[in-house]
DNA sequence: GAGTGGTCTAGACCACTGT
DNA sequence: CAGTGGTCTAGACCACTCC
């Protein structure tokens, strides 16, 4: 006599088809039977198959395609993004060649793709500094600010994407006329050269993580399934002389992602 | 003439209802109106009304309880955790004496609770090193491992909860047998005062930062909405001489976390 | 007991994909 | 065109909460 399973039925469907996944049975890019079909294998009605789906969906396990099917989805490779080394690199590259500057940028860095894989963007906005900012920056709200945006699309399938804004006081960078368009984008040398031409030097960097669900732009952008999430990466820069110069976010899909931080700390003997 | 809608009806409702929240019209701790009412009142079925909720339910906006109605969530306070000067606070606080270290452990330092707001709890077992903990240790898969399970539980509603699972070579550890038996903990000192006894002290930690779904009993433990995420972070602590000697596991409710990493640079003018 | 959300059915039409 | 997933209806019964 086996016990009686008082799970709602979906549950056991998603549950069942969960273990054939994980089990190999099910192998990575192969449809699911169709809803109707499975709604007759197991005598349920096509609306709790449904029910079923959605939670695989849910877990990430499979993703659904309009007329084609329902599809075992591959595991996602998480690219890893080592910030502590990746900032100190991005500093580092300011004293460099403008040739050798100009060979990659911050995106190449980040993602392994040379230039060729990716497509880059950026757009220069001015804005009025949102309470939040001001309260970072240490102005009052209504301050001009200059947002840039940056996204990249890959040319090829299952690349990793991102997007992210910028925002820096617009008078402090104003100093270097250069720096309000984006014509001049991609800048070999990136935001800590720029920052130089206007005689800034980043003495610090703090990353603000958070996960959250995506915008509608972000999900457009990102291209994320339904239920899933985004990192928020919140950099916070401050200068030699203890002024916060840029906030940048970045909006990572959450289940592509790994972010790394190296942690020294002082040894005891040398107290 | 405005323009027809082509929206689905459950999206359009569910966009209703989001610009209704968040132009507070909806206010947070209040009740949507009853599915049937939803239903009546926009003249589709209780299946879309339905639709629309699981809707906003993704979105993190509402939460349904059976038996008494859907609410408005009030949006989370996330509790931050800033590792570069917890891990720096609790390496320095083992030469403190017996007394202080007591008074306080990391858990409490982590939330800004008191030790009377929460129940601690911890579970030691011992078991074999799966493949990827074996290649992070740099030892045979199979080797012994000491897994260390914590988790904390709130008695006042709202306060944040965690889980964590910290991994040791059991042949490291079991020079000290007290490190052996969990009725040792809450050991004053932490980890790094654990370690000591056996001669180690920690030289670096580096931390993995990834967002999943939660497993089903990481969902019961965090008490987590369906279509959450968790927060996993993994710590993986070197010696001074080089080894691997901690993995630990810290899994937290993404809605109510944010991780902050400091990251001082190096002078230019220092070079 | 009345009202809530959770599960479930047996249909229907639609938009989209492939051949 | 047939087959897929997406939307939608009008019912039904259940488990749970609160009075």
């Amino acid at each position: 006599m086996s016990e009686r399973d008082w799970r709602p039925r979906y549950v056991q469907l998603a549950e069942e088809l969960r273990e054939k996944i994980q089990r190999g049975e099910l192998p990575a890019g192969e449809p699911l039977p169709s809803e109707p079909e499975l709604a007759e294998q197991t005598g349920i009605s096509r609306t709790s198959v449904r029910n079923a789906i959605r939670q695989l969906r849910e877990w990430g396990l499979v993703r659904a395609e309009q007329g084609r099917g329902t599809f075992v989805r591959r595991p996602k490779v998480r690219v890893k993004r080592s910030n502590v080394e990746r900032y100190q690199w991005e500093k580092d590259r300011v004293h460099e060649p403008e040739e050798v500057r100009r060979q990659t940028g911050g995106t190449e860095h980040d993602t392994g793709l040379s230039v060729h894989d990716l497509k880059f963007h950026a757009k220069y906005q001015e804005m009025d500094a949102p309470s939040d900012l001001a309260h970072i920056f240490g102005v009052r709200s209504g301050t001009k600010l200059l947002q840039r945006t940056y996204w990249t699309s890959a040319k090829t399938e299952d690349a990793p994407l991102s997007m992210s804004r910028s925002y820096l006081v617009h008078e402090v960078v104003a100093k270097n006329p250069d720096l309000l368009s984006d014509r001049n984008e991609p800048w070999p040398g990136g935001t800590h050269h720029q920052l130089s031409t206007v005689g800034i030097e980043i003495d610090h960097i703090t990353d603000h993580v958070v996960a959250r669900p995506p915008s509608p732009d972000e999900a457009d952008i990102l291209r994320t399934e339904s239920g899933d999430w985004v990192l928020v990466l919140r950099k916070i820069s401050t200068s030699t002389e203890g002024k916060v110069v840029e906030v940048a976010d970045a909006v990572y899909p959450a289940d592509r992602t790994e972010l790394v931080y190296n942690i020294g700390l002082k040894r005891w003997n040398q107290a």
